[in-house]
RNA sequence: GGGCCGGUAGAUCAGCGGUAGAUCACCCGGUUUGCACCCGGGAGGUCGCGGGUUCGAAUCCCGCCCGGUCCA
């Protein structure tokens, strides 16, 4: 693509006296008012304000920005505050990585007005392709940066200003900074990006290009260009630069932190350079353009030997600077993402800024300095907050975010390390060395970066390649071709039928409770049929599409789904099909659509809730809301705890008690985004045109197309169900609503109920089977025992307290004796055992009244010559006059074999068990009513 | 969204077509009691899930799930 002279030729130059050139070095056309050979952006030639700056006086970054705002304010322009870093309103873009992107497409395509016409805005930009050059190029380039932005759109019925004005405004402003008019030069070029272009000019000064003025007018379709009805003057002012320009310092990073160099360098060394050799150099740092055929070191050299100075001598300080020139570039670019609200992550946006962070701790290691990102960081929100209030209200989830991502990149290398060399030990034995292949294989299965592999490579002495080759192949393995996005076959087949069709009249906005409703038919097939009109909502903002019925002369199709394809509403039928032309009766499934709706406000309720408990990093990644459930994934980089979730489901919930109203209303965007910020966009790029609010008043604005209760009341009661994780840095809540919230709650109840029971009854049959085993090992140390007579005492000691200990065991364990029950406040328990012995007997009596209060305890069981009892009276009990004698005397005791102060083993004849123990309880009895 | 790597005992990992292993942690015994002790013994595994190939699959093939990583 080319423009000719014409589009540059402007009245301006002519009346000035400015003539059309050509660079002798580098062959592009240029404007000037004084005769010159060469264009003069460096490398055509040296940078020439290193050392002399051009500038009235020295400019921070904030005061170049208030220069440029307040000059073009004067100009009749408004200014706007900066847009986020995250362009949340489109999604072809991960970054706001011009001014322009602010209004694009919806400003830029003319179907929203802009805030204000024209405007300037100083606008943070972030732009990751550069990224290997920050530093080496001394601040040329830099990964993000302010573009002033004075823009101006111009409509068939409004024009504001075009080529002339663009031009006229911007000598004006650069001379009211000093820089004379003679020395700007005004280079042609050709400016094209998202299907627009246009012709623009770069503005040089001092061999530095400091704007850029674009005049977007065309289109390009199929290669020929076309002109837009929005003709978009887009400047981009470079504010770093014009600041560097200002200060005229060897590299532009001593500018733009000046105001954190002192606190950075208490924490990290920064050196000095000796000033002469090092503004030498920095002159001709615009040589320094490593490329493919060009490696860094080449190019570094080439520099040095153009300027004259020693580069081994150099070298050492400039290596270490350019690091440190990148972590505060990198920093700076983190905060800024981080306060978007970004988590980092292994796709999309998250990734870049976690390939920030990894490489800033990266270089922080080699420096020797590992922990100090976060107080990087912290420096960078501190100043920077100042112009950028949002660092500030993020600081806390900024900082957190960033300790967390370091500590598992951490984790990560540490890993990947120690996997690598147990290989690389494998590797010494026999080869000895690696190659360019398997470095870069590494780095791409393990995130380890090359340097890491070559020098763990060498503590083991194995020959790695130079790094060159190693960066060369890694470059190498990615060119690969775009896959090819494949497309709903439906919806094509959808596509073709609706082409000529009008837009369909959305009924379901006016009124969202409404069911039925009739329309005439426009297009049918026997799978498709479009209405004029219709109140089924088709799929769209994570919403499914409604079903239901259209009836017409007896006649029934059902609708199995509804769609949308460039306004025209497609219902998917099964049954009959209607005619082109008959009105037809509709009727959406009522109770499937109110639970839709309660899901999708239960949506906004939760997405509000999850940024009050996670904090504001929290987006809306995605969400789908059905008839059953529906889920919602946040962006966060840790797991949920159960806290955060029963958290976030109670403030759910008292927002739905609060009974809010669900206020819907329809504003321009600028508006829109003044009143309601940036969250607005929780469910990404909203429709060209006016913005479709829904709001719950204090709690959550956002635009969406969906329909919604009127009040949160309507949602009835939130439940979640489920909490996983389905990515790095994203998580999902699935839960329901309402009626759908019931079922899954009595259901999972139903189900939970019925397992417990299968549990408990397990742990009975596990209980018995136990002490049933112990019982067993019983019986033959207890046979043992009685045969064990004639044997030492102390052996029979020894015996006993097995005994003991296991009628103990089998006592905690079991609890599954016969009885229990309260007579007054004496507890009575009463067991029967197959197996008799004294000991044991005896043993489980004292078990069964260990208790704080009265107990007794009556332990039963069947011997060779009748009834072998135990009884036993807690002190509790025994205080009331109760002894084990007197209960032996009481029981009829034949012969008391054991007694103690608590228990008594005696033997009964000719008596049952139950007699025994009425026997027992009424003792009890009789004991506590003389008491009372 | 795509590519690559991985998922084997509580932890870290080996095995990669023919009976599931090592180290640490754990349990028992001994030894020691200046401190990642040592010695002996032991318990612990639907080899992520599902399907296929095979006489035979942790191992090969396909699909899915989970984790890591790089790229857009």
């Amino acid at each position: 693509m080319e423009f000719g002279e014409e589009h540059y030729a402007i009245e301006y130059f002519a009346s000035r006296g400015y003539r059309r050139r050509r660079c002798k070095t580098c062959g592009k056309y240029f404007w000037a008012l004084v005769d010159r050979e060469t264009c003069g952006e460096a490398p055509c030639e040296p940078y020439t304000f290193i050392g002399s700056p051009p500038v009235d006086k020295p400019y921070n970054v904030p005061e170049m920005r208030r220069a440029f705002l307040g000059f073009f304010e004067s100009k009749g322009h408004r200014v706007i505050a900066p847009y986020p870093v995250v362009p949340r309103w489109r999604k072809d873009l991960y970054l706001v990585s011009a001014s322009i992107v602010d209004f694009q497409p919806h400003v830029t395509s003319g179907s929203t007005e802009p805030p204000a016409n024209p405007l300037v805005i100083s606008q943070p930009c972030i732009r990751m392709v550069d990224i290997d050059k920050v530093g080496p190029t001394l601040g040329r380039h830099l990964t993000i940066f302010e573009m002033g932005g004075a823009h101006a759109f111009n409509f068939p019925e409004k024009e504001v200003y075009w080529k002339d004005r663009t031009v006229e405004l911007c000598v004006e402003f650069m001379e009211g900074l000093g820089l004379r008019e003679e020395d700007t030069v005004f280079k042609e070029g050709i400016w094209s990006g998202g299907g627009n272009a246009g012709p623009c000019y770069e503005v040089i000064h001092s061999g530095l290009e400091v704007a850029t003025l674009v005049f977007m007018n065309y289109r390009t379709i199929n290669g020929v260009l076309e002109e837009l009805p929005v003709r978009t003057v887009d400047t981009g002012y470079g504010i770093e630069r014009f600041s560097w320009l200002s200060q005229g310092t060897p590299s532009a990073f001593q500018v733009i932190y000046s105001g954190i160099l002192d606190k950075v360098s208490e924490l990290i060394e920064i050196p000095t350079l000796e000033d002469e050799p090092f503004i030498r150099y920095a002159r001709y740092s615009a040589w320094i353009q490593p490329t493919s055929s060009l490696s860094l070191a080449e190019a570094r050299r080439k520099a040095a030997t153009l300027a004259g100075v020693d580069l081994e001598r150099l070298q050492p300080v400039l290596e270490r600077l350019e690091q440190i020139y990148k972590i505060l570039d990198h920093t700076k670019s983190i905060v800024f993402i981080l306060a978007d609200g970004v988590v980092p992550s292994n796709s999309k946006v998250g990734y870049l800024a976690r390939l920030l962070l990894r490489k800033s701790q990266r270089i922080l290691e080699l420096l020797g300095k590992k922990d100090i990102l976060p107080e990087l960081a912290a420096l960078q929100i501190d100043y920077w907050g100042r112009d950028f209030p949002r660092l500030l209200e993020m600081r806390d989830e900024i900082l957190e975010l960033i300790t967390y991502e370091v500590k598992k990149f951490n984790e990560s290398i540490l890993r990947g390390l120690a996997q690598l060399e147990k290989e690389l030990a494998v590797i010494s034995k026999s080869r000895r060395e690696i190659d360019a292949e398997y470095i870069a294989k590494i780095y791409e299965e393990r995130g380890l970066t090359p340097d890491l592999v070559v020098s763990a490579a060498k503590r083991l002495g194995i020959k790695a390649p130079p790094m060159e080759e190693v960066e060369e192949r890694m470059i190498s393995r990615h060119i690969e071709s775009p896959q090819r996005e494949k497309e709903d076959e439906r919806l094509i087949e959808a596509a073709q039928l609706t082409k000529d069709l009008p837009k369909t009249e959305k009924l379901y906005y006016a009124d969202p409770y409404a069911a039925k409703f009739t329309a005439t038919v426009l297009a049918s097939t026997p799978k498709i049929v479009v209405l004029d009109r219709t109140l089924f909502y088709p799929e769209g903002g994570g919403q499914v599409g409604d079903t239901g019925v259209l009836r017409w002369r007896g006649l029934e199709a059902r609708v199995i789904d509804t769609q949308i394809v460039d306004g025209v509403i497609v219902h998917y039928i099964e049954g009959d099909q209607p005619p082109v032309g008959e009105v037809v009766w509709g009727e959406i499934d009522y109770e499937r659509r109110l639970s839709i709706m309660r899901h999708h406000t239960a949506t906004h309720i939760l997405i509000g809730a999850a940024r009050r408990v996670l904090g504001k990093h929290a987006w809306q990644m995605g969400a789908k809301k059905e008839a059953e459930s529906a889920r919602l994934d946040i962006s966060h980089h840790a797991p949920l705890s159960r806290d955060d979730v029963l958290k976030i489901e109670r403030l759910a919930n008292e927002v739905v008690s609060k009974r809010l109203p669900v206020k819907i209303s329809w504003l321009p965007r600028s508006v829109a985004e003044e009143r309601y910020g940036f969250t607005l966009y929780q469910g990404g790029e909203a429709p060209l045109g006016e913005i479709r609010v829904v709001e719950i008043e204090g709690w959550d604005a956002e635009a969406c197309g969906g329909t919604h209760c009127a009040n949160t009341a309507e949602v009835g009661f939130v439940k979640i169900l489920k909490v996983e994780r389905i990515q790095d840095g994203v998580v999902r809540l699935v839960y329901a609503a309402g009626p759908a919230a019931h079922r899954y709650v009595s259901e999972s109840m139903r189900e939970l109920e019925s397992r417990l029971e299968k549990v408990e009854e397990e742990l009975r049959q596990l209980k018995l089977g136990y002490s049933r085993l112990i019982e067993n090992y019983q019986e033959t140390v207890l046979r043992e025992f009685e045969h064990a007579a004639p044997a030492s005492t102390q052996k029979l000691e020894k015996v006993e307290r097995v005994v003991a200990d296991l009628a103990a065991r089998i006592w905690s364990y079991s609890k599954s004796y016969q009885k229990e029950e309260v007579v007054k406040n004496t507890r009575i328990i009463f067991d029967f055992r197959p197996v008799t012995n004294v000991v044991y007997f005896a043993s489980m009596a004292r078990e069964a009244i260990k208790h704080n209060s009265p107990a007794a305890g009556l332990i039963s069981g069947r011997s060779k010559t009748g009834m072998l009892i135990a009884a036993g009276v807690n002190r509790h009990l025994s205080r009331q006059g109760l002894s084990p004698k007197g209960v032996a005397e009481r029981l009829g005791a034949a012969k008391i074999q054991y007694i103690d102060d608590e228990v008594v083993v005696f033997e009964v004849e000719g008596k049952d068990v139950r007699t025994i123990y009425n026997d027992f309880k009424r003792l009890i009895e009789n004991l506590q009513s003389s008491e009372g």
